[in-house]
DNA sequence: CTTCTTGTTACTGA
DNA sequence: ATCAGTAACAAGAA
């Protein structure tokens, strides 16, 4: 599932390849995926550069340059894997760097660039989007986001502040991405995991050392995802088409049954605030 | 065959 | 206003 390390790392390597260069051509093969009238969603695209690339929460957000914005969200199984000509041209076998073909059944968006090169919107389950908005419509939608946990303001005393005016579970706090942006049900159970706090705690009891660990787990465990260019269970691959290497470094995340690295008891699963979530009983208090 | 998975939104009732 | 619970979306894994 691509949360904030994961986004983060495709919006860094795409930024080094598809900047600057004129969209020659899209081919739209799955029209659900866009959320725009497929003629308006290519008028504004055919012709158009990228010139920048920014992350909020979980969601891409490509400028134009032209007041417009390409939004693209990945939800569970979405993937944007770019190839340069030399990639195109050989299919997927010949070189090593990615080991399948594209378009697969999967590509349901191509933008194919000026120099031949290809970025390929590939998505298993089609609860993706791809969607184009003006300058005012993407204010209102940044509106919606929370805090990054990346961001500098992202401190211990705002931390406690965003607690403060909450009554729920910890896991439904981490997950609402109006609070925090960013994470998903991979780094809430670690995050939590680290921090030694269990999942369904109210928010309201937490002593304040406990405030304070769970402030720093956060940014730890998101910290060190992203050194790692996140977590590869099932679909997720960079834009590249490599895996992420964090998947060793999970302690919770599907090691239910498992004996915890850290106390040796059983890892637990149960639903928390609708998601399955995964903890040690004995080490989280 | 059934159940579970997951990000987000929408909806219910409390 | 906020929260808990659930359905919806889709397709594959177990």
């Amino acid at each position: 599932m691509p949360e904030l390390p994961e986004v983060e790392t495709i919006k860094n390597d795409l930024s080094a390849e598809i900047l600057h260069k004129k969209i020659l051509f899209i081919e739209l093969r799955l029209k659900k995926i866009v959320k725009n009238d497929p003629s308006f969603f290519k008028k504004v695209l055919i012709g158009a550069k990228f010139r920048a690339l920014e992350r909020c929460g979980k969601l891409m957000i490509f400028s134009l340059g032209n007041g417009q914005f390409l939004l693209i969200h990945l939800k569970m199984t979405g993937q944007l894997i770019f190839r340069n000509k030399k990639q195109v041209i050989a299919g997927g076998h010949s070189d090593t760097v990615f080991n399948f073909d594209l378009p697969n059944k999967y590509s349901h968006l191509v933008f194919v660039f000026e120099d031949k090169s290809k970025l390929f919107f590939n998505d298993l389950r089609q609860f993706g989007y791809a969607r184009i908005v003006d300058k005012n419509q993407l204010e209102q939608i940044k509106q919606r986001f929370g805090m990054d946990p990346l961001d500098s303001r992202f401190t211990l005393k705002y931390f406690r502040n965003l607690l403060k005016k909450r009554t729920g579970n910890l896991k439904a706090f981490l997950l609402n991405q109006s609070i925090i942006a960013g994470l998903g049900n991979i780094y809430a159970d670690e995050i939590l995991f680290e921090a030694k706090i269990l999942p369904m705690r109210k928010v309201t009891n937490l002593t304040i050392g406990e405030i304070s660990l769970l402030h720093k787990s956060i940014r730890k465990i998101i910290m060190k995802a992203i050194k790692y260019r996140g977590t590869t269970f099932n679909t997720y691959v960079d834009s590249a088409g490599r895996r992420g290497d964090f998947l060793k470094f999970l302690r919770v995340y599907k090691k239910e049954k498992k004996l915890c690295q850290r106390c040796a008891h059983v890892i637990k699963k149960i639903k928390v605030a609708g998601r399955g979530t995964r903890f040690c009983e004995y080490c989280q208090k």
